[in-house]
DNA sequence: AGAGTTAATGAAAACATTTGCAAGACTGTT
DNA sequence: AACAGTCTTGCAAATGTTTTCATTAACTCT
């Protein structure tokens, strides 16, 4: 028992094998009757066709590359979620790469992907080595920036403006009064996001005169555990801030758990804010205050945007599109208790 | 400018192209010199080979093919993310699918993936249509259970046995003295791991004389928000359950969500058991008590199993792996209230 | 009924690689 | 210096499709 092949099954339909092949490609240039005939013997042989032959003939490999930092937490799961189910749905598959946050190990992905001839590539962010850019260049493979919106960027991105997300969240903590403010992000070296969350806060804090004090300022991962073990410290200081901006709200809710663990009320004596309004965010008690970034919407616009490119292989692939951020007031900030005139 | 094949790097570096293609996949055959003139012509030229054509050959496609019911929540992230980082240490790409819970689109996809010539196939958990396992076997491409284990499977299998994590949830709830339980599950219909542990933790109770409610056994998906609402309703009776059984840990901190929603105090008033130990579970206020599931160790075990398997085409792949469970206590469960003597 | 279209199919070249086989180039040995 | 091995390398066949082009069969219109 061998393998069938399109020849195979083509003898067992009595055609030739263009017709067999006309019939998965461009079934409408073929007679019915025949047809019906061929895809019987398919479904009677069990024929697979091979799709490893189809794009070595140049045609599309059907396949679309995905580069991620990680999948192992909340924060990219739904926007690949709706992004594989989007363009899964055009007969597309996804192949699925992460780089832990590491841009050299990321070119390294980029190139095993592009050696299985994918059709497109997705990336999360804009800040990528020059070797992926040139490599992709080179290849003519339609690339997207997921995630990230910058009116001038030079990919294609499809995503929110980062930089707005964290002028939102810090205009926040300043309108309920706040002055003694901590923040809490990870390494922003390879991550532009974190970067330009950080710097637009900055920016507000400062132009609201806020100084912002160093022992207020913590470096963790986006590590719920890593990021409660670190406020836990910040929060058990004599001195400690009145708010926290949280880089996203992985981190908020490590925040909360250590207010919580040292019975700090919220939003009574601490506020709390975070970015992504992630799964799980809404129903916290306290409800995480967050900048909504509208996951599903990306993923899916992302999805449909890539296949629409894919399908046009001369034109040349450029869109921008951003998505709408929205601060999602809960329960875990307040005003300052400062500003609370007895 | 054409893009560089195979012949145009081997008439650079003045070799044939049997010889540039003997440098990448048995460098060991070729002279050290010729090697690196090869090598330095693949550089110059930004030749990125062509999987699909090595594929066809017949060879690897180096491919493996993860179905997985869904990405968007905890549950399979750090699983999907061990499996990922291993096999992609060993040279394979992952292409990815997800069914949400159903097994009639769980086919399609197989198949999808199939049709890709994926050197392996990974899903998880052992229930699986018909059709997905003629397919599979049709084609004679290694197939392991991923996250599940039961000592007489019919497919490889590493991961744990849901029975057992259903009966330790069990016996800790009535070890404590618990008698007014609740169950929290999805539905158990498509879902091999959900069915396991409700029937073994069923059992035990029934053993153990506890009769169950009715009304205090609700059917949820995997998901925070539905959880929590659900147990708001449940909660908020006035006869309500001292105890709750969770299907996993998503549905658990729902429910504890829920209950600090409403002021019932745990473990005091009210214990709340999981299943997983996800990522977050251990630093939550208060923490889960919950059947470890060690995803990352399975998920390593899982990516080594199946890549020694592609090794070895000839010889008939069966394993089965059982990773230990384990019981955390942590602070959302405690003794009954009506255990407690005055 | 015959000419002109249109529809349906087949033949064969092309796609980019890998590998069995065979031949040429060395090495060391006597 | 000739011989037997052992290394290296090239030739050419094979892999499973798709598509262009050509051919034949089937309509349509007057």
């Amino acid at each position: 028992m061998i393998k069938p092949d399109i020849v195979f099954v083509a003898k067992l339909a009595g055609v030739s094998p263009a017709t067999v092949s006309r019939v998965m490609n461009h079934p409408d240039l073929v007679h019915p009757a025949t047809r019906k005939k061929v895809e019987l013997a398919i479904e009677k042989s069990g024929y697979i066709r091979n799709r490893a032959a189809q794009a070595m003939h140049g045609k599309r490999s059907a396949t679309i590359g995905l580069v991620v930092p990680t999948v192992a937490n909340t924060i990219f799961a739904e926007v690949v979620q709706a992004f594989n189910d989007t363009v899964s749905a055009q007969g597309f598959t996804l192949l699925l790469a992460s780089h832990g946050y590491d841009l050299d190990s990321e070119y390294r992905l980029v190139r095993k992907l592009l050696e299985h001839r994918v059709d497109a590539l997705a990336v999360v962010g804009l800040d990528h080595s020059a070797g992926t850019f040139r490599l992709i260049a080179e290849q003519r493979v339609p690339l997207l920036a997921l995630w990230n919106y910058l009116p001038d960027s030079a990919l294609p991105c499809i995503g929110v403006d980062n930089r707005e997300a964290g002028r939102m969240a810090a205009e926040h903590l300043v309108a309920l009064g706040h002055r003694r403010i901590g923040m809490v992000f990870p390494a922003t070296f390879d991550n532009d996001r974190a970067r330009d969350r950080k710097t637009a806060a900055t920016a507000v804090f400062r132009a609201a005169g806020i100084e912002l004090q160093d022992r207020w300022q913590v470096e963790v991962p986006y590590s719920i555990a890593q990021a409660k073990a670190a406020c836990l410290e910040l929060l058990a200081a004599e001195d400690r801030p009145s708010a926290l901006l949280c880089a996203n709200d992985v981190i908020a809710q490590g925040a909360i758990y250590a207010a919580a663990r040292l019975g700090i009320a919220i939003p009574a004596s601490l506020s709390v804010i975070g970015i992504g309004d992630f799964a799980g965010s809404a129903q916290m008690e306290p409800a995480l205050t967050t900048v909504r970034i509208p996951a599903q919407q990306v993923g899916i616009a992302a999805g449909q945007a890539i296949v629409t490119a894919i399908g046009r292989p001369d034109a040349d692939f450029m869109i921008r599109s951003r998505a709408e951020l929205e601060l999602i007031m809960r329960a875990s900030t307040g005003i300052a208790a400062e500003m609370i005139r007895p």
